[in-house]
DNA sequence: TGTTAGCACTCTGCCATGTCGAGTGCTAAA
DNA sequence: TTTAGCACTCGACATGGCAGAGTGCTAACA
């Protein structure tokens, strides 16, 4: 179903119309802005024919015409050239980060707030897997008679802590030994693997201390319950206030309370992991969250090692400026791989 | 300025018929729905007093009348009745909360998330201040070559870490004998105190290690120069889509972004901590934030051994429901303290 | 003196109506 | 195949009339 090279154009000029009007677009604005050379009676044929393939649409009779799905799936996949972001957009970019990296976490926040900011769409940045990391070192500290303060750190920088109860006949110094046992058998170990083999191996390192044993071993298996769950951080959400199809309360409202769920932002965040080229671009129905049909979404996955370790992605309507879009993300990802490059430094 | 009995009466009535119906009220309703025993003409001329003594106000000539903030404000002070919340209301409450406690942070955000979900209000809940805890634990652990990740932990059970550059002389044993030294000198002091006094004494102590020495003091300043914003979380911004005052998007964005920045919600929260009862109401224009100012507040503050160490609060409509809201308010701080107690356990 | 009934008046919200402009589809001519 | 012309459709907007809610005022009443 290849179109001619006119419809081509057409088409191109009614998307390019659309994404920066946000108003149906009739055959004589086309006629008039975009010199193709023809009267705006040619064009109207062309539109014709154009509705007919389900590459636009009519909201009305007597309307102009709006881009369907089908015709933005055409544009990202066909007509869209990629663009480069200019030496200056990039420094205005580079300039935005504060210039130490300290903690992960706050150069995740950094650059979704960077993305929002600049696309002026609502982004998401999701850190590295938990599970998929390596454990670097484990600790655990008295924190009262009777509690103690567990920390875990993995390699990609990540730090967990929680509070356990601790048996009565534990002692300060049981509990280094416990930390040395299980840093000496888990260190550089994914946590994910860590409870399957190598909790036997503690085991028997440990039983040469009897009377902690039984203590010992309930911390061991409560300090590797951690929680899981990664964390994604969202940054613009207000964007889409601007946007004028969000200007019925009912959509905002089923909007943000969508973007409230971290389930969702993950659910969307995982459909660009899939993806060969690292970026992908979702539009409108395709979208397998209900209630995401009329939005586009654009991910794509950032590195540690070649290792794919998290994900970066954005939410707009439909009528979404492709072509920059993914640009800046494209832009970003790479050089959030590189920062972590940088940190992690090998 | 005291309002005589059937004025008061006629004010309360309009109050809650406002507070639940969200439309001007006219005599005729408050006849029929409120037991005065007198017939609309009256209260029509009550009515009169009543807005020119400036408690109520007309939205235009031959609408119904609604509150000002002075009749609110009379509301609360005077006409409210202090509530208790039902047994069962309370049952409901604290069947809400997870059973175990286990980091600080997780309580703060369910009584968050309880607090907007029984209000039906944005809530926010401001955790310990950093800088005013004690500091408990300190950690340098190593990272990477030549990098180290520092853990501290307070006894309020914060945990805060970041990673230093490590210069390259150090040795992982060099990091242990610092985390002792610090541990043995700072340990309870409260992290506010630390940068003044102390250093000094670890000066001291470290000297004996020349090798080390310029080193390890960069490493303490840098430990010590952590992050001290204390976290506010925020919950429920969704909720004031359901009022009928921000049906207006205008009014939405100017609230949902005044909510972003957390300047603004420490700006609010701080409002209750000079009360001495702990529980502050603040109606309207008494806000300071500029773009609340129809909006009212109501927060409280938590303690920990008496000591006050993080608040809690909620924002509303003016026309917000003040005597259950109160109510709700008081039983999470009530609460909130109680599990701090058992939690740090004296 | 305080309370009430009655009435004229005002303002909003809603609906029906009419008009204007944008845009289309179709047809016939170039 | 392209274009000009024309009739038609639909939304946006302004207008006017009407109903409903509520008030303020006045005069009568207890």
């Amino acid at each position: 179903m290849t179109l001619d090279e006119r419809k081509k154009k057409v088409l191109q000029a009614i998307i390019r119309d659309y994404i920066s009007t946000a108003e149906p677009v009739g055959s004589r604005t086309i006629a008039k802005k975009y010199e193709l050379g023809v009267s705006p009676a040619t064009i109207r044929n062309e539109m014709a024919d154009l509705e007919e393939l389900g590459y636009i649409e009519q909201p009305h009779t007597s309307a102009g015409r709006v881009p369907s799905d089908k015709g933005y799936r055409y544009y990202v996949d066909c007509l869209m050239k990629k663009q480069k972001l200019t030496e200056q957009e990039e420094t205005i970019i580079l300039g935005r980060y504060k210039t130490k990296v300290q903690d992960i976490g706050t150069v995740l926040r950094q650059t979704n707030s960077i993305l929002s900011g600049i696309t002026k769409y609502t982004s998401m940045v999701m850190g590295p897997q938990f599970t998929k990391s390596n454990l670097r070192y484990v600790q655990l500290v008295p924190f009262d008679s009777n509690k103690a303060l567990v920390i875990v750190v993995t390699d990609s920088g990540l730090v967990q802590n929680k509070i356990l109860d601790l048996p009565q006949s534990v002692t300060e110094v049981d509990l280094q030994k416990i930390s040395q046992v299980m840093n000496a058998k888990l260190q550089g170990v994914s946590i994910d693997q860590i409870k399957l083999t190598l909790i036997k191996e503690i085991y028997y390192e440990l039983s040469k201390h009897k009377h902690i044993f039984d203590a010992a071993m309930d911390l061991i298996q409560e300090t590797l319950d951690l929680n899981h769950e990664e964390k994604v951080y969202l940054a613009g959400t207000l964007n889409i206030l601007n946007q004028p199809e969000f200007r019925d309360l009912g959509r905002v409202r089923t909007l943000l309370s969508l973007l409230e769920q971290e389930k969702v932002l993950k659910e969307i965040l995982s459909e660009g992991s899939s993806s060969e080229t690292g970026i992908s671009v979702t539009i409108g129905a395709e979208n397998r969250v209900d209630g995401l049909k009329d939005c586009s979404t654009i991910t794509a996955t950032y590195q540690i090692d070649g290792r794919t370790v998290g994900s970066v992605g954005i939410i707009g309507p439909t009528r979404m400026d492709y072509e920059k879009a993914v640009c800046i993300v494209e832009f970003m990802t790479c050089h959030l791989s590189k920062i972590m490059k940088d940190f992690y430094g090998h």
